[in-house]
DNA sequence: CGTAAAATTGATCTGTCTCAACGTGGGTGG
DNA sequence: CCACCCACGTTGAGACAGATCAATTTTACG
């Protein structure tokens, strides 16, 4: 498949099976796509809830910032993640989303959804997939709640490594990770001086490197001891989970 | 009206109007209630998600454990409220619910799930309430990461406000809210002794008190303003806020 | 090359935790 | 009906993870 919603089908095809026509309807809703560069608002907290994107390349976020300027980031969104189609339902939407490395979209208004939501595989995908990104929140919920510095970075890059691999964007235990420290800290809620030296800490412990954008987990087992990572969360909605 | 199904169909009334069938299936389908004490778990983290329970009256709260027995709670069920129907595409549930306060609830099993689903405005009644909820855990992770304990508490006491008011369970700025310090701390994310050195702090101030389960709000403007707490994402969803 | 953003390092500060003790009120069994 | 008990709330003192402030170096890129 060359489709540009290659990675959004290889998303949803973990959690259904698609009929060849269920496959057409995807590939032909995601037809248009749009370039947006590092920094742009795909939507501000407020703006009208009326269409959901798909993210085909790159990596988005969905944040919410504090008066004082502070900023939480609430969720990443990497190649073929997509927004909660229900979320059209809300008048306005409560978070932001930005654009934090170069990214290919695809924008599906409320007609469009409501086609993919009379394909029983496609809309029970769909709805695995924000049950996904659910439990990825509750998780976050935990990590900056209960987990130390240390933890936090360890938990976030187990994660990031799984669901990079679903979409086939992990090499052996490496992967992309175009993100600044000021960004992981926003993440996890720490500064961005504590994050460098966090990071230096799994360096030093030869558990992970992370420079220039690239993640390489030397011991994957350790790591996820050391963080209490536990992937199911991550495998409850898969199709052959049950 | 007299029947058990009273809030929740109060609460759901906020996000649609029923149709008196509508009403009807809704009441019926919630007829066969159970009653838990405090301590009980309803379901366990890795449980099979087969069914989602209503609140009907009482208390209960989803919470997840970490190895070394810390607890982070990720969400209040208050009369009312109830789990995502879209839950039960899960294989297993990821994180645990149980009873703070004696509960009356309503058990939905598939069956009951998917008649209500044939319902339009039931079914999107039952959308906009998950995501509220989803909004909510939002919040509380913007909360919990860049909040100071004194604004968590405050934001999370306005937050408990709105949603018990939207089922009538305030008197003028007070509602009972049976939780334990230790409680409030595992959801805020502090420990138990601080989170009293705060609710004094609240209390010198005169903004809030808390004692026997009894918050009294005495100034709820300040407080609102102290706290940083902004309602919209409590709002976003209901019929009227297009 | 030059410049701005990002990473790194050191020194100091502080919000919150931990530990430990003590008070208190409501429920229970004798 | 009283006495005990236990969970919960309150208070104090000291410790520490991570924040903040302030340079300095490195990297990316026009």
């Amino acid at each position: 498949m060359s489709s540009a919603a290659y990675r959004w089908i290889r998303r949803l095809a973990r959690f259904a099976t698609f009929t060849p026509e269920e496959q057409r309807a995807l590939e032909e809703v995601s037809a248009g796509t749009r370039r947006c560069a590092v920094g742009d608002d795909l939507v501000k907290a407020g703006d009208p809830s009326d269409r959901v994107f798909v993210i085909l390349e790159g990596l988005a976020c969905r944040y919410k910032l504090l008066p004082d300027g502070r900023r939480q980031i609430l969720a990443y969104l990497f190649p073929g993640d997509m927004g909660d189609p229900r979320q059209v339902l809300q008048s306005r939407v409560d978070c932001s989303m930005c654009v934090l490395w170069p990214t290919e979209i695809a924008t599906l208004a409320l007609a469009s959804i409501q086609r993919l939501e009379q394909y029983t595989n496609v809309s029970s995908a769909m709805a695995r997939c924000a049950l996904m990104q659910q439990a990825i929140m509750r998780e976050w919920l935990v990590n900056v709640g209960h987990r130390t510095a240390f933890e936090r970075l360890g938990h976030l890059l187990c994660e990031v490594f799984m669901r990079l691999e679903a979409v086939g964007l992990t090499r052996e235990h490496a992967f992309e990770l175009p993100l600044t420290q000021a960004e992981l800290g926003d993440t996890l809620a720490l500064s961005a001086v504590h994050v460098n030296r966090t990071l230096m800490e799994l360096r030093h412990l030869k558990l992970v490197t992370f420079q220039n954008r690239q993640v390489v987990i030397h011991d994957y087992p350790a790591l996820q001891a050391a963080a209490g990572f536990d992937p199911a969360y991550l495998l409850n909605n898969e199709k052959l989970s049950r």
